[in-house]
DNA sequence: AAGGTAACCTGACTGC
DNA sequence: TGCAGTCAGGTTACCT
């Protein structure tokens, strides 16, 4: 389900809903394997009695700041996280943390998300946890003013690989998933084969603004809509269709109305261009 | 050592 | 109607 926009929009949802400033009081979970911890009760056991301080975003993880502990959620491809004030009845849900008003749910129907908890340490109050952190989360905040132009040109030197599926590597800059790679690429004009240390400086400054203003325009619109999203109180995003290339091989492209966009699979995920006007 | 591949899991859709 | 096959927003361990 989410790339950037889309959890970023879970998190702003979290932190302006009535949870942050509340404290725990009961914890459930389905039993089942997540990504890599399971969703039991035990395992968030010792959130309760703890305040939730607040929400933040690094890459695609959800941190929550509890007093003591950080819970970190990912979304995977299919996970969603509510506040809501009474349980909801959705399928897939594998974990309900209750408050004194309200509650927040995870549910994830192919359970490729995650939620483990971290120790907050007494001397590293603000630093998130890094190490829950994984290698496709390297890279720079894409919305960040370290994400310069610059810095991104250097990260591309000499690299040999494809740029569409370097970009998702987010060696370089987190949080551009499929369908954004795509829609990035295809805004800057540059073919998704091309090896990344082969575009020029002046198209990947080019590729960087375009990079930058789709993420935040689709923040603004409230995440895609893609399947199934939902945002922290369950309403869908409204950017689905603002998406030129993704799905829509076979298609006339809609800067040149003269090619036929077309798919292909890199690195066993699709992605789409126009063969005429990205080069 | 970079880059491709399989795997994790369920649901939706297509075609026969 | 149903069954088989394919595909899906992400990540990572394991190959070459």
């Amino acid at each position: 389900m989410p790339e950037l926009p889309e959890v970023e929009v879970v998190v702003r949802g979290l932190a302006a809903s009535r949870l942050p400033g509340q404290r725990v009081q009961t914890v459930w979970g389905s039993g089942l394997a997540l990504r890599h911890a399971t969703a039991s009760a035990e395992a968030l056991a010792p959130l309760v009695g703890q305040r939730l301080q607040r929400v933040e975003r690094r890459a695609k993880s959800i941190f929550l700041a509890f007093d003591r502990h950080w819970l970190v959620v990912h979304l995977g491809m299919t996970g969603t996280l509510q506040a809501l004030d009474q349980p909801a009845p959705l399928p897939h849900t594998h974990l309900r943390i209750h408050f004194g008003q309200g509650l927040l749910q995870f549910a994830d129907p192919r359970r490729f998300g995650d939620a483990r908890l971290y120790p907050r340490g007494p001397g590293a109050e603000e630093a998130l946890p890094t190490e829950a952190l994984g290698a496709s989360a390297r890279g720079m905040e894409p919305l960040s003013e370290d994400f310069t132009p610059e810095a991104f040109i250097a990260a591309a030197q000499g690299v040999r690989q494809a740029i569409k599926p370097w970009l998702m590597t987010g060696q370089a800059v987190v949080g551009v998933g499929n369908i954004y790679a795509s829609e990035a690429l295809f805004a800057a004009g540059i073919s998704p084969l091309r090896a990344a240390g082969r575009v020029s400086a002046q198209r990947m400054a080019d590729l960087h603004g375009h990079i930058r203003r789709i993420l935040a325009d689709a923040i603004e619109a409230g995440g895609s809509t893609l399947r199934d999203f939902r945002d922290a109180q369950g309403a869908e995003g409204r950017y689905g269709g603002a998406h030129r290339v993704y799905d829509q091989a076979g298609a006339a492209c809609p800067r040149c109305m003269q090619a036929t966009l077309r798919r292909i699979v890199q690195a066993q995920r699709s992605t789409f261009y126009c063969p005429r006007c990205q080069r």
